[in-house]
DNA sequence: CGATAGCTTGAGTAGATTCAAACAGAGTGG
DNA sequence: CCACTCTGTTTGAATCTACTCAAGCTATCG
């Protein structure tokens, strides 16, 4: 059940048997959701953090005037709220972008889990601090970074992440989220994303239909977001399309 | 020499007198900084985090056409790289604005007083998710706010923030860094931002000079830019300016 | 089969950028 | 003390990126 969620683990640092065992021991009962349900209201006090294990989410803020901004995308093994943790209140909503599969994990039992483990917590903070990371670079996306850069830099971001747990391959992967999604990630209108994307199609780079998004040139892609993969702290992986073969020649 | 941190902790949480003490312990030997000086390089290896007890720091990525976006504003009173503890390295340089006064605290340290008071390790977590708390609110500013109200909320965030460490009143503020510095924040060039102080200051909403800020009309700026300082997790505070009291009518 | 959600394209507009020049103030040195 | 430099601010004019409004298209689903 929590397969995908040790290997984002793994990709970082080791986890013994043992710390496995506590984890699985702590995950259970999961419930499906769909797409387009608000799973945490902002502002809401929480007494659990909610394991993602299928589909893809969003956290995000929104202006009186309807327009919103996802803040980030969670995909399968992420946990979409550890903060809640120490925060206990967030400061943005939660819904799910696909049918999404969840499960809950008391705080009690994560605080059971650190005592019990405190290399776990180490891995907990890690966790949210790496969330932190992902913000700054969609700072840097938002601020600098033209339309088209932004897209590819997020099609470089989603490839990687997914690929972690074994849902991208070179050729792609399936994101399942509208443009109009993909907009209020970018901080663009969805005519713009479109016309975004069919300029990415006719640079030969990437594609996005129905959900899905082909890589016709990831070398290209990454050029044209200036993309460095260090913000995601990839120290142990090497698994395909995103092993440590492929960071020789960017900048960490 | 950490009363500003003191400060900080202390508008979100209880700290008792030994872990006071503890921490008083724990920082010792501050340096002096000049304006412009790069403090921590992208991607440095670190076994200590750096407490800011006087002036302004950046967290800045930037690409290669020299543009630079600044993701993080640090007063006095904050770590600029808590995060450091748990990442090791970090995905962004940090640099004085202003003339700054820095003190080192060895992450082995860190450890130690977390092994000792496990109720600072919680607090020490917090502070990185405050971190991101704030990242996720510039993510919401870069993408969805027009540039007269990136600034309202720029000048209310750093007015609450400077006003929990003494260093801002109901009148204004210094906060010393250039209208180019503005600009790195807010994604948009100084040219503009210089246009839209200008905006601010004709509706006699907020005025900046020579570092300085004025506030003509708070209430103003706030609705201007629909400032919600939940984000901020104040939840102790009561100080003058950013008290409870204050909160009243704003949505948390 | 019509309804609906999402995608696509066009035309006109607006907000922010670029380029350029001028100005103010602080500090420097002859 | 005055020219001189340097940094930062201010303003104008032209340009461009992304937005708005609008319409038509496509695929899916009950």
């Amino acid at each position: 059940m929590i397969e995908q969620f040790l290997k984002k683990l793994r990709a970082r640092d080791e986890i013994s048997l043992e710390e496995e065992d506590a984890l699985r021991a702590s995950v259970s009962g999961d419930t499906r959701v769909a797409a387009d349900t608000l799973i945490i209201r902002q502002g809401d006090t929480l007494s659990e953090s909610t394991l993602l294990l299928e589909g893809i989410t969003c956290r995000f803020k929104d202006l009186l005037s309807g327009e919103r901004q996802i803040t980030e995308l969670n995909v399968a093994g992420d946990f979409i709220d550890l903060h809640s943790f120490s925060l206990k209140r967030l400061d943005h909503g939660i819904m799910a972008l696909t049918p999404c599969r969840i499960a809950p994990v008391p705080h009690s039992r994560i605080a059971q889990l650190i005592d019990a483990f405190p290399h776990l917590g180490r891995i907990f903070w890690f966790l949210t601090n790496l969330d932190a990371a992902i913000h700054r670079e969609w700072v840097l996306s938002l601020g600098r970074r033209h339309a088209a850069a932004k897209l590819a830099a997020f099609l470089c971001e989603m490839h990687i992440r997914l690929g972690i747990v074994g849902l991208a391959d070179d050729a792609g992967f399936a994101l399942g989220i509208t443009q109009e999604d993909v907009a209020e990630c970018l901080g663009l209108t969805s005519v713009h994303v479109n016309r975004t994307l069919r300029e990415l199609r006719e640079r030969c780079l990437a594609q996005f239909r129905s959900g899905r998004v082909e890589l016709l040139n990831l070398e290209g892609l990454r050029e044209l977001a200036e993309f460095d993969p260090s913000y995601l702290y990839l120290d142990r992986m090497r698994g395909p399309g995103v092993g440590v073969e492929q960071l020789d020649g960017w900048p960490r």
